[in-house]
DNA sequence: CCAGCTTGCTAATGCGTATAAGTAATGCGC
DNA sequence: GCGCATTACTTATACGCATTAGCAAGCTGG
């Protein structure tokens, strides 16, 4: 009794048509000589408990059927269906990979998908506005990530507006770094504070008296994070801190130049730290500064640095400072995502980083 | 009338509910007084041509409505109905985002990436080893590609049985780099023939006679492809081919000793060409020997990569040779798998290499 | 004046899945 | 042997949207 349809709709685009559409569960039920919502039942329980009312039997015929025909759900269908789909989103407001700053993100992906894949979970790219070609990159490109059961944001410009949006529909959302000026948005950051605090303390514990922190003239929380964290270290130690302590470099003509180095010596600074950045501007900046002044490194004076080196200058000494654990960032940032999807409370937001001791500092130079 | 449901399923995992349900197309019907089908019509036409057969009142009336709602199309339910999810898979049977060999697949992935966004389509990472919910590693671990409208495949050991049968059902499918022993496999791949002939008709315009390829003992099809290139090359130039052009590295005793190089020179060889692989090994042992051989390179004999040198290496002078052009690569690949998806035809799958003078080749030395 | 078209919309249906509700069939205690 | 719980399923329904058949009204033309 094949009923005929009225008014089946097959063949919508042309284009979208083509293909042996892959098994659906209810190919499988056929095959297997149950129901669909048998399937259903049997698939979707084989990961919680057991309990399911559904035979042994029933259960591994299901299961061969899925198999061989090569069932896999369609996330969609699952998504509209309110259940979950185990996809966690990407999105990142760059390319997701760049092109010129490699290592920028490419390790905390390293840790997304470790931890991701352990939790059973599939990662899904939005590509985000990144490179040209994308259509109107209007707002509502960015809802496709309601697609997955959760979504992670990378990236500094981001639509705040959107995200509130989300986030005040119940969508799970991490953001890859501190991101307090949205009530109510989770995010995982590493902990600037404690890490540059730390490199200050281990300077002090050197002997060293006056110690100047060279940052870029950027408001990111990430530099101001290291600011705060210096400054905390140097009153942690007894040190002097106040507004001198911090060199703001910016275009015009505040630079660090050898003669500014040479001031400072004589002001009796013997140690500086310089923030990190994407382009490692100010650390640069320190070192050649030290180089013309013909002056040598752990001796004269020493210098740390608030994060890693950039990959260019790995042939140099390594500089004291902090490594930033970005496998662990991107491992909590999944670990959170999965607990607001789960509707869990999130856990610590903070990683901390891991203090690098490295060959540029050392004691204070003698007395001369 | 509004007619009670018999059985809502309101409340469903006590996770998932908490969701302010945002506005769904129904209540931007209700709100412009007209039927959600209307609003589908309208919200779907505003991209693409005019033509729909609702007029500019209604029109602007459910604009309206739209916007004043907030409304956002679900995108689960939009893909279920499209019956397309916009979903490109891309499995990698080693880690997605390697730890060690970072730049074997990354620039890659960065083509990938921005065609894939330009076209509209996410991307969705699948890894061998990690396979999301299924902890089993087995061959079923690939089914979970068909998740996506279409899959790239990269790495060198791919299961070929599970290709196929997925090809076979009809699933759009390419591999990254030429494979032609599976008929209907659709592959993208760098044009190694025609950029190391042109590499060695190079060294032949030089005024180069006697050319040696080093390779390493791999029989990948890349590795082949450039030895067929090579030979090529040296047909086109009428320079003598046969076996005893091609050294072939080989653990015990086959390698590249400065003696054997020696020995080389004094046949009358005057240049070499090393063959790009994950390791360098070929063009590392070139190098290594030439230096301890206390020869110099573009003085003493000529010098050619069949690829780009390893990132360590980027010191050194730049060798000759040619650029596989990653990017574009994987930029192909997305184009041609979106080809499959959409059912058009296939493009051009081969990509051209960008020639690279670089300078470790020159004239061959005087006679002496 | 009515067949036949066009215009502008609605009703109905399906996409693939999850799940509540329903139905036999069996077991168990008394 | 009856009520009731349990097991093992199936049936029905909903998720939100796209699509298409269909309907009503307004035209046209012969």
């Amino acid at each position: 009794m094949e009923q005929p349809r009225k008014g089946p709709r097959r063949g919508r685009t042309p284009a979208a048509t083509g293909r042996t559409s892959r098994p659906r569960q209810a190919e499988v039920a056929r095959l297997a000589g149950v129901s669909q919502a048998t399937v259903s039942l049997v698939l979707s329980a084989k990961a919680k408990a057991q309990g399911s009312a559904i035979s042994d039997e029933t259960r591994q015929r299901v299961l061969d059927a899925a198999r061989s025909l090569g069932y896999v759900p369609d996330p969609a269908a699952q998504r509209l269906a309110a259940a979950r789909n185990n996809l966690l989103g990407v999105y990142s407001f760059t390319a997701t990979f760049p092109t010129d700053v490699e290592h920028s993100y490419y390790p905390f992906l390293v840790g997304v998908e470790r931890e991701a894949a352990a939790r059973g979970y599939d990662l899904v790219l939005f590509t985000g506005s990144s490179s040209g070609g994308a259509k109107a990159a209007g707002p509502e490109a960015l809802n496709r990530v309601r697609l997955a059961d959760g979504c992670l944001f990378l990236g500094r410009h981001v639509p705040i507006a959107e995200l509130k949006r989300m986030v005040a529909d119940g969508f799970p959302v991490v953001h890859l770094g501190r991101r307090e000026e949205l009530e109510g948005l989770s995010w995982v950051g590493a902990d600037y504070v404690s890490a540059s605090s730390e490199v200050v303390r281990h300077l002090a514990a050197l002997g060293h008296r006056r110690i100047v922190l060279v940052r870029e003239d950027d408001d990111a929380p990430a530099s101001t994070d290291r600011q705060q964290g210096f400054l905390e270290g140097l009153e942690a130690a007894g040190l002097p801190g106040g507004s001198e302590a911090v060199f703001r470099c910016a275009d015009p003509g505040r630079e660090v130049t050898p003669e500014r180095l040479r001031s400072w010596i004589a002001e009796g600074v013997t140690a500086f730290v310089a923030e990190e950045t994407d382009t490692g501007g100010a650390w640069r900046a320190l070192r050649t500064a030290v180089d013309e002044a013909g002056l040598s490194c752990p001796d004269d004076l020493s210098l740390a640095l608030l994060g890693s080196p950039p990959s260019d200058l790995a042939g140099d000494p390594q500089p004291t400072g902090f490594d930033v654990p970005r496998h662990q960032l991107g491992a909590a940032a999944v670990r959170m995502l999965a607990a607001l999807v789960a509707g869990e409370a999130a856990e610590e937001p903070l990683v901390a980083c891991a203090f690098r001791a490295g060959a540029t500092t050392g004691g204070p130079p003698g007395p001369r």
